[in-house]
RNA sequence: GCGCUUGUAGCUCAGCUGGAUAGAGCAACGGACUUCUAAUCCGUAGGCCGCAGGUUCGAGUCCUGCCAAGCGCACCA
């Protein structure tokens, strides 16, 4: 909670002395409007309670509530008791904590000593890593960063999925034309992709290469050395051209935990789960209430299926790290799979399961058709980023030729776009991949507010950081609503991370972006008169270290100059 | 057929968990660079919030029923 809303929850718990601080922040709202004043309490549902009029209950708590220095005006309309910081007071207290708490403003205890750890990117090896899968990673990696904010130990954990049928299905396709012509390198990664695209082709004809392929890793999961062999090969391989996303990215992982580390662990899994099991048509099953489908332990040819996975995987985390939350960051069309395995955890006794929580996401899609690795309907995530770079590259030879790392900054504000892409809407929301849209660099964009930091940046240097100012000098308008915005961050994170929600965080940065911006074209900053000047410095300052900060919890770097 | 998700400006989306006059960006049109980075800013235009009921002081938000789209519904992940 923001300093400023701190003081208000506390002055109407006083004054009202019938609500927990707890249920008034709850009901405090920040008006649609400016002249609305900055926060805002409701009397509505205090009306059944208290017997009388909303407007009564309003126009007596605000007279109850005493001076503060914080809030020089409170208002009452409507029911509302309308709260208007006094912006020069709430800038000489918020100013400096900002700039000594610098990238710990805005951070919680919420979390302390306990942990959360966040299953995300997860991509199925040896298929070549696709803007498909940059949903689950640039989100996974937002929310690792926010909850760290929120005061949690995260483990990031990269549940590859470097185990299971499709193995061999590539098994299968390698040996029988891997030595045929290919423009790409054998055992490449493309390479691979092309095979799998092969088997799928001819499978459509002929049925029975899935049984081959189901034999092959019936045979890996049997220890077979020929299919370990190439399996350990694949993934190498594969892995090795994640890395190499992943560093581009500047994203991190604390666990490359896959699928098949899992291996040794499912015969435990399995039997905890015995007393529920049945045979089904051949398959080994859990039933689960009348509202699902049973959940499948093993298949009717003795292979496990990813599920039963999962369950290994659940239990391991939680006696090795001691979770008290657990997010899966995976596609919205695995939800019901989700909801059986936390049912099975519940069915074996975990109370725990209910800390265990799917974070959906909407799909990918390229035109009208989902993106299938099947059909090699695919675009290469490294070829999204590379185009980006390269367009970054040349805008800033046209706008800032002169620019001293123009590599590195290309590469941020390139990768930045494309991530901010992505954590822009509600999660929830499918995504057009758009070409167009993605390399667009203008309004609610990731180089949008990577470009304000930079400009408030270049104002610092030209300015210098003042040690102190006389914040009461910040009486425009513009600087007001930047006060108030930098106020307000902290909760923000709060609840981005409430709602496992990345959006939350990436429009709040557009917004105050937006005033920033309007900020500095309606007034002179570095050079008007001095004292006014310093107190100018100080906000930009504040603003610039919230952008960075915002930047740093969507997983985005922020240039100094671009 | 059943379940889940989504329907808000031409397009992409916000809308603080039921509050005040529904807001941004893109695209379109018109303006602002001899001045701290124009990847910017200002202005104009654009709306039966899918449809119909209901709940109550009050509904884009909650409930019910339709309609549309997407995703699932045991041996893939």
């Amino acid at each position: 909670m923001g300093i400023a809303k701190e003081s208000v929850v506390e002055a109407i718990e006083n004054a009202l002395a019938l609500l927990p601080a707890k249920e008034i922040e709850n009901l405090l709202e920040v008006p649609p409007s400016a002249d609305l004043g900055d926060y805002s309490f409701p009397c509505f549902t205090l009306a059944k309670k208290m017997r009388k009029a909303p407007a009564i209950i309003a126009k007596e708590l605000a007279e109850k509530i005493p001076q503060d220095d914080l809030f020089n005006r409170i208002e009452v309309v409507n029911g509302y008791v309308n709260f208007y910081l006094d912006k020069g007071h709430l800038a000489n207290k918020l100013l400096p904590k900002i700039k000594k708490e610098a990238m710990k403003y805005g951070q919680s205890d919420e979390g302390k000593s306990k942990s959360v750890v966040i299953d995300f990117s997860s991509p199925n090896i040896a298929k070549p890593f696709s803007v498909a899968h940059l949903r689950s990673t640039v989100i996974g990696h937002s929310l690792s960063r926010i909850w760290e904010h929120m005061g949690y130990k995260v483990e990031r954990i990269n549940h590859l999925g470097d185990w299971g049928t499709q193995f061999g299905k590539v098994i299968y396709a390698y040996k029988n034309w891997g030595d045929e012509p290919s423009s790409y390198s054998k055992g490449s990664i493309r390479h691979l992709l092309e095979l799998y695209v092969r088997f799928h082709k001819e499978a459509d004809q002929n049925p029975s290469l899935d049984d081959e392929a189901r034999l092959w890793f019936k045979r890996l999961e049997d220890g077979d050395k020929e299919a370990y062999v190439l399996w350990e090969q694949f993934r190498k391989t594969s892995l090795d051209s994640l890395v190499e996303v992943y560093e581009l990215m500047g994203i991190t992982f604390d666990h490359y935990t896959g699928e098949s580390f899992y291996n040794d662990k499912i015969p435990g899994a399995i039997e905890k789960l015995q007393p529920f099991m049945k045979e089904s048509e051949g398959a080994e099953i859990v039933e689960l209430s009348d509202d699902m489908p049973p959940f499948l332990v093993r298949k009717s040819d003795g292979a496990t299926l990813y599920g039963t996975r999962d369950l290994a995987a659940a239990i391991y985390r939680q006696e090795t790290y001691k979770f008290a939350k657990a997010l899966y960051v995976v596609g919205g069309e695995q939800a019901l799979h989700f909801k059986q395995v936390f049912a099975v955890l519940k069915k074996l006794g975990y109370d725990w399961a209910d800390n265990c929580e799917h974070v959906p996401f909407g799909l990918m899609r390229f035109g009208d058709m989902k993106l299938s690795t099947r059909q090699g309907n695919v675009i290469f995530l490294e070829d999204v980023l590379a185009k980006a770079i390269e367009l970054t590259k040349s805008i800033i030879e046209e706008k800032n030729p002169n620019l001293d790392n123009k590599e590195e900054v290309a590469r941020a504000v390139g990768v930045g776009a494309v991530m901010f892409n992505d954590l822009r809407n509600n999660r929830i929301k499918d995504i057009n991949f758009e070409w167009d849209e993605l390399l667009n660099f203008q309004g609610d964009t990731g180089p949008y507010v990577q470009y304000t930091h930079a400009r408030a940046c270049s104002l610092l240097q030209k300015g210098g950081v003042p040690e102190a100012a006389n914040l009461s000098l910040l009486q425009e308008e513009e600087e007001k609503v930047l006060v108030a915005s930098l106020e307000r961050f902290p909760e923000v994170v709060a609840q981005a991370a409430k709602g496992n929600e990345p959006s939350t965080v990436a429009r709040y940065s557009l917004g105050l972006a937006r005033d920033f911006n309007k900020f500095y074209q309606a007034h002179r900053i570095a050079d008007a008169e001095e004292e006014v000047a310093k107190a100018r410095l100080m906000l930009v300052d504040g603003v610039r270290q919230v952008i960075a900060l915002s930047l740093y919890l969507l997983g985005i770097e922020a240039p100094e100059k671009m």
